[in-house]
RNA sequence: GGUCCCAUCGUCUAGUGGCCCAGGACACCGGCCUCUCACGCCGGAGACACGGGUUCGAACCCCGUUGGGACUACCA
C-alpha cells in the first residue's frame, strides 16, 4: 500500500514539460513534424506541457515568412501549445546574463581567433592525422569582451560525460573528444548549444525528445547544464527518417515539406497516424484516434533503428481516413481543389452526395477532385477509346431504350433503377453489363466509375436524360462520318 | 579520418531467453464479390546481416566482422 503510494507520488512531483523548437529556415518537414507530434503526444499523455520555441538565432537564414510556414503547418496538424512561441531573439538579455555567469565562474572565455586562420589550423591538424578540434590558443589568455571576440566553452580536458538516453540506453562520451565550442558568436548572438540549454533551462524544460543527429551535441549541452549547476532534463533521440535510399529524408526523395501533402490533398489525421508509427509502436495497431495515441504513447516502444518513409503506405492510411469522413466533412476540404480547376459552385449537399460515391475510390483530395469531374461539368467529354467501344451503332438501341424507361420511372430511386435495368437486359436477354457500360460512358466518359445506379441517383433524371440523349446524337453523327 | 548510433520480410514493425521452423500492416501475386473501377473478404510468396561465444535452450545476452546512418561550423 504504501508502496503504492510511494511511487505515485514520485511520478506526479515533476509535471512534464516537452518542447519543439523549430528553427524558422524553412517549411515545418516531415522529421520535425514528428519530432513535434512525439513531444505532444508525451505531454499530453502525462498531463504535462508542451512548449513551442522559435530558434532563429542564425540571423541570415531566419525569416518570418518560414515562422509563419511552421505555425500554419503545427495548426494544420492540429498541435496545440501551451506556451509560446517564444523567440530566441528576443530573449538576448537572458543569454547575456548566463554567459556572464560562465565567465565569471571560469567556464568559458574570450577567444579572438580569426575564422579563416581557425580554418587552417583545423585543416592542418587534420592533415597531420589529429583532430580537427579548436587547438585552445586563447583558452588562457585571459581575453575580455571585445569587437571579433566570441566567448568558448571552456570544456573539461579529462574525465568522462554520460548521457543516459531514455531510447538508446547509456552513451559514454571522452570529455577529452570535445572542443571548447562557441558559446557566443562575435556578433553577440547565442549558438544554437548554448541557446537551448539556457532556454531548456528557464522554460523548465524536463524532457527532451529529438531527432538523434543531436546526441553528439548532448555531452557538449550536458557540460553547460553541470557548469551552470542547473538540473539536467531528460533525453530521448529518437532515429533518423530516411529516404528510399536509406540516405537522411531529403527533398530529392519527394516532398518533404508538411503543407505540401496537405496541397497533395492528404489528410492532416493520416499525416500525424503515419508518422506516429513511423519509429513507435503499440503491438500490431496500424490505425490510431488522437485519444488512442495519447492513452498508449510511451518512449519505450519507440524503436532505435532509422526508419524509412513509406508513400504508399501513408496513401493506404489516407484512403482509409478519406473512407472514413462523413461524406459532408470532406466538402469544405475538397472545395479548394474544386476551385483550382475552375468548377462551378455547387450546393454542399449535392458534393456531399457525390463524394459519398467516390470515397472508396479515391487515396487524396486531388484523386477526388479529378474523379469528380462529370458530376460537376455541363458536359461530359468522352474518353476517345471509351467512346469507340461502347458508344458505337449496335448500343444506340439499348441506349434508347434506357432513355425511355429512366424517362418514366417513378420513383426515380437506386432500388427502381436497378429493377428497371435488369428487367430491360432480361427482355433484350443480355447481361447487364452489356447494358451498364454504354449507359456509364454516356452518363461519365470512362469505363471505371462508381456503380451505375449511385451515379445516377446523384446525377438525377433530368441530367441523365440529357446525357444519354446527347450519347445518341453522338453515335448518330459517328455513324454519319 | 575521428567520435557516436543502428541492424527481424522490399518497407513500417511485433517480439524484452522457451508461447517464434517468427506475428501484423503497406506494397506485390492469386481468388471471391460484381454493372465497370475501387472498397471489402479469403489465400499466397517474402525476414531474424554474417561469424564466434554464453545457456539445457537464443531473433532476444556478450564479442567480433560487415553494412548503413549521424555528428565533426562564429548552422540549428
Amino acid at each position: 500500500m504504501s508502496f503504492i503510494f510511494l511511487k505515485r507520488s514520485s511520478i506526479s512531483m515533476a509535471a512534464i514539460v516537452t518542447r519543439f523548437p523549430p528553427s524558422p529556415t524553412g517549411y515545418l518537414h516531415i522529421g520535425g513534424a514528428r519530432t513535434a507530434i512525439f513531444n505532444w503526444l508525451y505531454a499530453r499523455r502525462h498531463g504535462g506541457k508542451f512548449i513551442l520555441r522559435i530558434e532563429d538565432t542564425d540571423l541570415v537564414r531566419s525569416t518570418e515568412a518560414s515562422v509563419k510556414a511552421i505555425l500554419d503547418a503545427m495548426e494544420w496538424l492540429e498541435l496545440d501549445w501551451d506556451e509560446g512561441p517564444f523567440y530566441q531573439t528576443e530573449r538576448l538579455e537572458v543569454y547575456q546574463e548566463y554567459l556572464e555567469k560562465l565567465v565569471a565562474g571560469g567556464h568559458a572565455y574570450y577567444c579572438d581567433c580569426d575564422p579563416e586562420d581557425l580554418d587552417r589550423r583545423r585543416q592542418a591538424a587534420m592533415a597531420a592525422g589529429g583532430k580537427p578540434k579548436y587547438d585552445g590558443r586563447c583558452r588562457d589568455r585571459g581575453l575580455g569582451p571585445g569587437p571579433n571576440r566570441v566567448v568558448r566553452f571552456r570544456c573539461p580536458l579529462a574525465g568522462e560525460t554520460v548521457l543516459n538516453d531514455l531510447i538508446k540506453g547509456p552513451i559514454v562520451f571522452n570529455n577529452a573528444e570535445l572542443d571548447d565550442l562557441v558559446l557566443q558568436k562575435s556578433d553577440g548572438i547565442p549558438t544554437y548549444n548554448f541557446a537551448v540549454v539556457i532556454d531548456d533551462v528557464t522554460m523548465g524544460i524536463n524532457l527532451i525528445i529529438r531527432g538523434d543527429d543531436h546526441v553528439n551535441n548532448t555531452p557538449r549541452q550536458i557540460l553547460i547544464y553541470q557548469a551552470l549547476g542547473a538540473p539536467l532534463p531528460r533525453f530521448a533521440h529518437v532515429p533518423m527518417i530516411l529516404g528510399e535510399d536509406r540516405a537522411r529524408l531529403s527533398k530529392r526523395h519527394g516532398a518533404t515539406s508538411v503543407m505540401v501533402y496537405k496541397e497533395m490533398g492528404f489528410l492532416p489525421e493520416a499525416l500525424v497516424n503515419y508518422l506516429v508509427r513511423l519509429g513507435w509502436s503499440h503491438g500490431d495497431q496500424e490505425i490510431f484516434s488522437r485519444e488512442e495515441m495519447i492513452a498508449n504513447f510511451s518512449l519505450e516502444h519507440i524503436g532505435k533503428a532509422a526508419g524509412v518513409f513509406n508513400p504508399d503506405k501513408l496513401l493506404w492510411l489516407n484512403a482509409h481516413y478519406l473512407k472514413e469522413r462523413d461524406p459532408a466533412a470532406l466538402v469544405p476540404l475538397l472545395r479548394p481543389f474544386l476551385h483550382q480547376r475552375g468548377y462551378s459552385e455547387r450546393p454542399d449537399d449535392y458534393l456531399a452526395r457525390a463524394i459519398a460515391t467516390l470515397q472508396p475510390r479515391c487515396q487524396t483530395l486531388v484523386e477526388m477532385a479529378d474523379a469528380i469531374r462529370y458530376y460537376l461539368v455541363d458536359e461530359v467529354d468522352y474518353d476517345p477509346a471509351a467512346a469507340a467501344k461502347f458508344l458505337r451503332p449496335e448500343t444506340l438501341s439499348t441506349i434508347a431504350r434506357m432513355q425511355a424507361v429512366l424517362a418514366d420511372l417513378d420513383p426515380f430511386d437506386e432500388a427502381r433503377m436497378e429493377q428497371a435495368f435488369r428487367s430491360v437486359a432480361e427482355e433484350l436477354g443480355v447481361k447487364l453489363g452489356k447494358i451498364a457500360q454504354p449507359v456509364r460512358v454516356a452518363l461519365t466518359g470512362v469505363t471505371a466509375s462508381p456503380g451505375l445506379f449511385e451515379v445516377i441517383d446523384v446525377l438525377g433524371r433530368k441530367t441523365v436524360l440529357e446525357r444519354l440523349g446527347k450519347a445518341l446524337d453522338f453515335i448518330k453523327a459517328q455513324a454519319r462520318s
